[in-house]
DNA sequence: TCAATGTAGTTGCAATTGCAACGATATGCC
DNA sequence: GGCATATCGTTGCAATTGCAACTACATTGA
């Protein structure tokens, strides 16, 4: 069943759900959230004034909307997040990262990075980080071309 | 925060994420089960007999313990997995794939590698994708070792 | 022998996710 | 303008997942 091809992302897939499984395990252990709340977290701060709007959001971290929908729910509820709507686009809504949520994220940040480095990071070859970069960017972008945004009709 | 570093680990996870979607949509616009079913079905066929333990199956997925005992139970409900128990150990469990099991996992199959050979492996470039899938065997099998069988106290 | 501890698999329940559909706007076209 | 169509964000409900506890069996060591 063709040898060796598909086994990169048999491994792929494997490497994800360990590294996750692992980052998962010592954000518990440390009393803090759950991975998404970091992605969700670093997706607005990385934004501009910490904001973006619900469904470029979305985008970024590659999550179905009504999945967003409620994550921000639960990070507003802790205060981490704070909603406001456009006056231009009556649809549109933004979500806005708060102080305590960039503090919240910092503090996420040493053990979510530690393990990163640890378990993955530290086994790409300095030379290859490139490629491998390059590889996944294209990846996911063609990925979202292909089909991930053909429900908004962007091709077809 | 570390300009290019975790990027690698950023779209690592974008990646994952958009290809695992894009395969889900194909297989459900096919009219057939979830990605979930196809590792399954392939972690048995794969193995002696078709053949392995339940916690050695949940080992190399990747996935929980009490995940893969519902997962199975999907698949028997559906006749396309079979489960046994062990003469000698009591508390073994074993689950074998059935005729109809490989029917629909080459269906899968179909979908399931043309879609990864597309969104995934044609942005490797050949001459990577040994370092590729070393760098990534290594990350899975060294996230396991630091923490996913520590649970079962395999040190500390 | 038998208590203490470890392992395998499962289950109840709560949290999260996926799907389909909705209400509210916005846009294109006549 | 006004209708058809598209987009945005959300919600109800069903399916899946995660956590903690439980049953059953195995192994260890006094």
């Amino acid at each position: 069943m063709s040898s060796n091809e598909p086994d990169v992302w048999f491994r792929f897939v494997r490497a994800h759900r360990t590294v996750i499984r692992e980052i998962e395990r010592r954000l518990a252990e440390a009393g803090l959230p759950p991975y998404a709340w970091y992605d969700a977290l670093w997706g607005l701060e990385s934004g501009p004034e910490g904001t973006r709007r619900m469904h470029e959001l979305a985008d970024v971290l590659a999550i179905e909307r009504y999945n967003l929908t409620r994550l921000v729910d639960r990070l507003e509820k802790d205060g981490l997040v704070m909603r406001s709507r456009s006056d231009g686009d009556g649809r549109a809504a933004f979500a806005s990262i708060t102080d305590a949520g960039r503090v919240l994220r910092k503090k996420m940040w040493q053990i979510y990075e530690s393990t990163v480095d640890e378990l993955f990071l530290s086994h790409i070859e300095p030379e290859q980080r490139r490629a491998f970069a390059d590889a996944l960017e294209r990846t996911a972008g063609l990925a979202m071309d292909a089909g991930v945004r053909v429900r908004g009709r962007r091709k077809g």
